[in-house]
RNA sequence: GCGCCUGUAGCUCAGUUGGAUAGAGUGCUGCCCUCCGAAGGCAGAAGUCACAGGUUCGAAUCCUGUCAGGCGCGCCA
């Protein structure tokens, strides 16, 4: 239990005492002060208590105060080992009125500090596992293998990484879903266009460079338009590869066994935790989507138009004002995508026993998801109590100078193409390896290569979650590399000047039991609160998956220590000083590591 | 046309179940290395929270309207 909700607690209990009230249950809000000079935490509960019994704020807050006080009198605090310090009244140094009505308190050290011994050596940081833990399929990154991966996949990838991460952290079972597209139109054209190319047979196709199969694919898709004898070779290798001719199908192997390889290799390079038993692409579905059509046949959610079977759903209309439908087969006999996220959602739920789907993809898909969703839930495969959630993100864009005019464009190559990742952790290396050298001229070339590669990977994910996921994205080299300000080259340099403290102090804190700690400093406190309110972050993540918010934390932490690092010698001070500036310091590392590891972002020791 | 999202400091963004003087970073002006990593710390200047009404003790936050931008709206995913 967070400092924060045991204050919850002990003011909902006075509230209750105070005021027995209507019957209705009241619930405290209880934040952190946004001034520290008030206190510690603080409530406006006297506030919304006002309306319900009629009287001044103040006065219902003195009435609180009163009893808090009365309560915690006389029970002296005293830290138990291994119990949460937050249980009592008892931690309340001080509780007062401030202003219009507003409640301020402080905690006393020794409660702190407590706190701070008992989750020492706890890899969680004190955080615990839900009470009510889900099986939730998280569908993300989920890559077109047409292409290499460009930068709005890496969105849905670093996004959706993140929050698997988290929710598994907090004791949830995820499971993983890589819903990559490795079927329909596009591969049709793809498999007409390596026949055509490779028509000596499918090692040319294995030597050829990745690029070559980009190449390929667009030239297919202008040749699809341009030629109606192309187009339709085309649409007959989707129907070969639907009705599984074995010709059609090698090739089609051959192709994503390629491009598959490329993409697991680079989930393996950008530290994302995905794998290849996460793989479950739209030919997973391939034989379910039949059932799937005559299933809803049967419902009756089906009629043909032009040639197309359609599902008509209430409120969805086009933009001349008529129905919208869900095309679940084309005119051509063929299935899309609607058919195949049908397909998942009844597998996901059915057979994988899923509480709760969470899918990130750009927001643009916003409606197809809503629109799934309500077919779904018509056609019986969705039940109420399995959330189907759809977290769209925005458009990554970038500043455009012309004419000393800056204006704002998606972001694309110089040549109008899409941005590769890998072209981007190529650049973050090149800059980053620049950085280090210059800190570290004599670092030996296979340590240069880690450190660079994870000070990449932490200033490109840091900054795509940094901020909230439903705005669009400016990206900018400068900002995320240039290694200063909100970045996670920033937080990780703080990581690393602990780690540099523990290579000269060579101490073993084993046993640090919560006597041996003092607060000498107001900088140690500011520090120590931080610390241990590290839990509080995680009290509203399933609800907002707000990845946003830990970074702020982490922000927060990382500049609160370089000021306490600044004040505070640590070495050189006296002996208990510097052990309990030692273990401070120890919390700080682990927390950070902790959190970043949540980002999927690993610390380095040097940089 | 309809739907969703956005509009907060020069720039990039937090803050939106109503709460104290609207916060960070960056850029700008300065200051701080005899000291554990200065990729750091401190200070200063910088705001009509798009606009107009409304709700109330109190609005960036809630309601209504307007303006501006982004994205989406039948056989791509």
């Amino acid at each position: 239990m967070s400092f924060i909700e045991s204050i919850k607690d002990i003011l909902n209990k006075a509230v209750a005492d105070c005021f027995p009230g209507s019957g209705q249950a009241f619930e405290c809000q209880v934040a952190p002060c946004q001034d520290r000079q008030f206190g510690d935490y603080q409530s406006n509960l006297a506030f919304l208590l006002a309306k319900r019994e009629k009287t001044g704020p103040r006065e219902i807050a003195g009435a609180v105060v009163e009893s808090v006080r009365k309560e915690a009198k006389g029970t002296d605090f005293k830290s138990v080992p291994g119990i949460p310090a937050n249980l009592s009244p008892a931690i309340i140094e001080s509780i007062e009125i401030a202003g219009p009505g507003f409640i301020n308190i402080r905690l006393k050290d020794t409660a702190l500090l407590s706190e701070l011994a008992r989750t020492l050596a706890d890899p969680r940081c004190g955080v615990e596992r839900t009470a009510r833990p889900q099986r939730i399929v998280v569908d993300y990154s989920s890559p077109n293998l047409a292409k290499d991966l460009h930068v709005g996949t890496m969105r849905s990838t670093v996004i959706g990484d993140s929050i698997a991460r988290v929710l598994e952290f907090l004791g949830h079972e995820v499971l993983r879903q890589n819903h990559y597209g490795d079927w329909g139109a596009n591969f049709g054209v793809l498999v007409a266009m390596i026949k055509q190319e490779y028509d000596s047979g499918l090692g040319g196709l294995e030597a050829a460079p990745l690029e070559a199969v980009e190449e390929l694919y667009a030239r297919g898709s202008a040749l699809k338009a341009s030629s109606g004898e192309f187009a339709r070779r085309a649409a007959e290798e989707v129907n070969n590869l639907q009705a599984g001719n074995p010709e059609s199908l090698a090739v089609w192997q051959a192709l994503t066994d390629k491009t598959l390889h490329a993409c697991h290799s680079l989930y393996w390079e950008f530290n994302v935790s995905l794998d290849a038993s996460h793989d479950c692409p739209e030919s997973f579905y391939r034989d379910d989507l039949p059932g799937v059509i005559s299933e809803l046949s049967e419902k009756g959610l089906l009629v043909e138009d032009n040639n197309a079977l359609c599902a008509y759903l209430d409120g969805f209309l086009n933009v001349d004002g008529d129905p919208l439908p869900v095309i679940v087969q084309k005119s051509d006999a063929g299935y899309n995508y609607s058919t195949t996220d049908l397909a998942g959602i009844r597998h996901r739920v059915g057979r994988l026993g899923a509480q709760q789907i969470i899918i990130v993809t750009d927001r643009g898909q916003e409606l197809h998801f809503r629109m799934i969703r309500a077919l779904a839930q018509k056609a019986g495969w969705l039940p109420d109590s399995v959330p189907l959630r759809h977290l769209g993100y925005g458009v990554i864009l970038q500043e455009i100078r012309d004419n000393g005019q800056t204006r704002k464009a998606r972001f694309r190559t110089r040549s109008g193409g899409t941005v590769k990742i890998r072209e981007l952790l190529a650049e973050g290396r090149r800059r980053s390896e620049a950085l280090t050298l210059d800190r570290n001229p004599d670092i030996g070339a296979e340590e240069l290569d880690g450190i660079v590669g994870k000070l990449t990977i932490a200033a490109l994910k840091y900054a795509d979650l940094k901020q909230r996921p439903e705005s669009d994205y400016t990206f900018n080299w400068d900002q995320m590399l240039a290694n200063q300000g909100n970045t996670g080259i920033y937080i990780l340099y703080c990581y690393v000047r602990i780690a540099s403290l523990f290579r000269k102090a060579g101490l073993d804190l084993a046993g640090a039991g919560p006597d041996a700690l003092a607060i000498t400093h107001e900088l140690e406190r500011e520090l120590l609160l931080q610390v241990v309110s590290f839990p509080e972050l995680f009290s509203g993540y399933e609800e907002e998956l707000s990845s946003h918010n830990i970074c702020s934390y982490l922000y927060e932490l990382a500049g609160c220590y370089s000021r306490f690092w600044k004040d505070c010698p640590i070495l050189t001070a006296d002996d208990e000083v510097r052990h309990s500036r030692l273990v401070l310091s120890r919390a700080v590392a682990a927390r950070l590591e902790l959190g970043l590891s949540l980002l999927g972002i690993e610390v380095v020791e040097r940089m």
